[in-house]
DNA sequence: CGCTACATTGATGATTGTCAACAAGTGTGG
DNA sequence: CCACACTTGTTGACAATCATCAATGTAGCG
């Protein structure tokens, strides 16, 4: 079955389950992701210092997102794929503070900032939705945070290919078969090591039977061995992340009482 | 563009239109900030899945937050003090990701979170208020990250000096002198680091006559050196954070085309 | 006053960063 | 189409930093 095939599926599902608790909860939504953007590949979608006008969701493609320090110190803090949001950070100061860069041509769709704002004010499932865009970022950062300090370099590794595969899974694609997009300086600036550490854990990985690494192309041997690596059990993760937008752009809608999506 | 020269721009624009149009952006704001609670030494604010009611805003006192993964680590993400505003983190879920424990008896403001929804809705100042608060959660969640893939761990500790003394400053205490209230464990975590790693460090830095440690009591003793190990630049710093009330509990009001602020 | 938590310091070894060489892949231009 | 430069990835040798373990000292608190 197609990716887009199993992602209408389960949003038509989605759709249906909700409706039935949360019908009140209903209200009219601007079609307001139908702008589009294209990226091609090594073009920034943004960068810091630019004037933060809309945020983002990412429509096909895949990016980094790259936080600088004055000194001119870089890291990659995520790897943003389809359904992630991108350019909160600009919403304090008006301008960008990270550069976005896409791995291959993406496409994102716009929401300008002044569109999200008014939805904001008018309805309470924008508020609540804009909050949660916000708060659900703060805890992202903690999760990098304890990666970072996560004492042992095989254990950052490990946790990085989990949460990759748990990705691409949440997308409909394989979780035990997928391509990093990204150089080993990418992770490597991402898990705070330096590139030959991620080569040598990847290469250790392999001869130890847990994985196949061929370049980029990536596969998933022995789940429950990263498991043990990573520290964390399979269930111990995030809750899930409520996209913002389905497969076909159109705006979800978050219900108050429940976790739930309500497609528009 | 450098995040110095983003930090310039905005500055010099903002300090022109705040003359030129921020008094009639004055609008009433309700005396929110006058509820009180008292922490006592040692006692959490909230914890980890406490459900999630209010914010809160540290009138006095020295706090610790901490970040906790499922298998259990631990990891100290902040050290709040006077003017910091404490449990976005909880809006996201609806229920705290962290735990805040105060080092001191410390009392703080309670800003009931249906008060903020309601007042964000009703004027655009508490809208922007809300986003910017929650926004600048973010990056300092990607300061920290930049502190903890510093490479070196002496200029970890330095920048955790410069930047501790530079929130004192701004609240009108020495920036020379000042008391550690938490302890060497604390800092190792919150830098990713042992404390024995910490410990030595500081006694290195006074060996070199870069500080003087006695304990918790620090005094700051060349502030080119430091800067020097941190690799930044005393300029390079955030720009000013904004406090959501001043010292007499106050509750401020943010003007919207500028970063100024403007007291109620 | 003794207990407990916290801090300092030393010795040691493991992990990881650094430097270097080389291989493989990609794109460019002749 | 091939040669070439350039980026990316792998692997080895080595050094340095930092974590670990352990012993001792110190300050705060009941």
């Amino acid at each position: 079955m197609s990716r887009t095939a199993a992602n209408a599926m389960r949003a038509k599902e989605s759709a249906r389950v909700r409706l039935a608790g949360a019908p009140s909860q209903v209200t009219p939504l601007k079609p307001a992701g139908r702008m589009r953007r294209r990226v091609r590949r090594g073009e920034a979608l943004f960068g810091a210092g630019d004037p933060f006008s809309a945020l983002f969701v990412v429509r096909a493609g895949h990016f980094k997102s790259l936080a600088s320090s004055a000194n001119g110190q870089v890291q990659v803090t995520g790897f943003p794929m389809v359904g992630d949001v991108l350019g909160l950070d600009g919403i304090d100061t008006g301008f960008h503070q990270c550069d976005v860069v896409a791995f291959d041509n993406a496409e994102v769709f716009v929401l300008p900032f002044a569109e999200c704002e008014q939805w904001s004010r008018d309805t309470a499932n924008g508020q609540r939705l804009m909050r949660r865009l916000l708060a659900r970022e703060i805890t992202r950062g903690h999760d990098h945070m304890l990666l970072l300090s996560a004492t042992r370099a095989e254990q950052r590794v490990a946790i990085f290919l989990l949460d990759l595969s748990e990705r691409y899974r949440r997308l409909g694609e394989s979780r035990s078969r997928f391509v990093l997009r990204m150089t080993r300086q990418d992770i490597g600036s991402f898990l705070g090591l330096q590139l030959e550490t991620v080569s040598r854990l990847l290469s250790h990985f392999q001869r130890e039977g847990f994985i196949q690494v061929q370049g980029r192309e990536t596969s998933m041997l022995d789940f429950p061995a990263l498991w043990r690596l990573s520290g964390h059990t399979p269930d111990s993760h995030r809750p899930v992340i409520e996209p913002l937008l389905d497969p076909q752009g159109n705006l979800l809608h978050v219900a108050d009482t429940d976790n739930g999506l309500v497609r528009m």
